[in-house]
DNA sequence: CGGGCGTTTGAATCAAATCAATTGGAGTGG
DNA sequence: CCACTCCAATTGATTTGATTCAAACGCCCG
């Protein structure tokens, strides 16, 4: 596949940096497994949190409809209360990439802090409502409100968290791992926010879909129907854009089989 | 080359959102020539601010050493006074990928945040000086200093901002033309530090660099020749560790030939 | 009903991965 | 100091996964 490379160095952990707070090194081993302080509260709270604290601003918004774009003075944060949007990075000679996708409870604009001005563009593909919380004023009420802040550093957390994933994504799996990989992150996404999973509508076009993934959309056909033809999705009756998915799983499952080197046909009848 | 594919629907900008705050729009085309509001601080006076507002720990660290490891209990960001960094992650099949480099001025450890744990590991690679910040300390020392708040947030805006360029990189860029992108970052990166970029010692294998940079060794091995046949760089004597690179720009202009469809041979003279 | 997308699928091509052989230092020890 | 090993890097030959080019299909909408 793509790069199985090493890239690890003499793995000599530091002393532990002196003792400034307890809490013992958790191995990674014993990560993976439970999510035991993972974010305290559910998407729904923190959104109502959001509501009540800062009253923000509603705006409610349609497919196509431009937040904000790039080169355009950052003022504010924006906080998704429903709907998909899309992050479109662009670069000085022609190059337009999908470098995000978002919705309910996803916060957008971060990018524009550091440089005073936003630096990519997000682009509503469904009706939507978007809450607008003027960077100043959210700055203020976490004056206050310490739990606010606590907020906004995991979302930003979550998001850099996230980035350097889909960068792993791009950089190590084949084509149909990642397009295999895609659906069952918006599977999880979709699960996570209480919407029904097993069978959902694609928001994007082959090309949307191929262009986030870093590949053209004939790839992504060929790599959903041969998702289809290996009954790990299927299709509806109603077009190719909705897409069921009765085990989540096997997506996982698919994804590891093509990360495996060669089957190594029939060991046990070898 | 690879897509460049259309990634937009129907480009309506919304309407402005009612008008919380002013600041025109400032279209993009606007944007990309100056840096008028640019961070206000340079590297140097963010250090020292953090010195003398925190106080921080400080350690000493030498190549190879593991400043904080994926899975262990999250409790501090970390400023890098000096030294090269970079930040891997691993996935549950062991898939590993260079996702980050880091150097002086630069925060470490935000991708613990939100997880409470940290979900990388930062290795260092060289001799080099860590600060440590214990989170609950920083925050308490935000509450104080507001201006320190903004240079954390600048700074997590800055990372996401640069997560997402690299993706874009990967995702639209040729092989050769993303080690010239690579190593025009690396010059620039050098040259805000105030140190020489007209000469540099990669501090990476090409099998590290070829995993960051989502290509093999070899692959990087044969961009390295070409862009030195093309006298883009050069090599020195001692070694092909070392690179010289007598004009950024030509990195740049090296980057934008890579995407050029078919040169045309000779529009004039056909 | 016809035009325009978005999608699918096949065939040809190409860029990058893989496989393989060689070179070149850096470090070690006789 | 030189022989030796080890590892990084280079370069060539070959294979392969993905792109490109092309044709055809299905669907939505006026």
């Amino acid at each position: 596949m793509l790069n199985t490379a090493t890239a690890t160095a003499s793995p000599r952990v530091i002393s532990k940096f002196g003792s400034t707070f307890s809490g013992a090194p958790a191995a990674r081993a014993a990560a993976n497994g439970t999510t035991e302080a993972d974010s305290p509260r559910s998407i729904a709270d923190t959104l109502k949190m959001l509501s009540d604290l800062l009253a923000p601003q509603r705006r409610v918004v349609h497919a196509g409809d431009v937040i904000y774009q790039s080169g355009e003075r950052f003022g504010a944060l924006y906080i998704l209360n429903s709907g998909f949007f899309k992050i479109v990075n662009q670069s000085a000679d022609g190059r337009e990439q999908v470098v995000g996708l978002k919705l309910r409870g996803d916060w957008l604009g971060f990018d524009g802090i550091a440089r005073r001005q936003y630096s990519c563009d997000a682009v509503a593909m469904d009706t939507g409502e978007v809450w607008v919380i003027p960077y100043g004023t959210l700055m203020a009420a976490c004056a206050e409100q310490a739990s606010l802040l606590t907020l906004l550093h995991e979302a930003m957390s979550r998001e850099i968290a996230h980035d350097r994933d889909s960068l792993m994504s791009v950089c190590t799996l084949p084509a149909d791992a990642r397009v295999a990989d895609f659906l069952r992150y918006w599977a999880e996404s979709l699960a996570d926010r209480g919407m029904r999973t097993d069978q959902f509508t694609l928001r994007m076009t082959r090309a949307e879909i191929g262009n986030y993934l870093g590949m053209t959309l004939e790839t992504v056909s060929r790599a959903l129907s041969k998702l289809a033809r290996d009954k790990v999705i299927a299709f509806t009756e109603k077009g190719r854009r909705d897409v069921k998915i009765a085990d989540v799983k096997a997506l996982s499952d698919f994804v590891q089989r093509c990360l495996a080197p060669t089957p190594t046909p029939v060991p046990t009848l070898q």
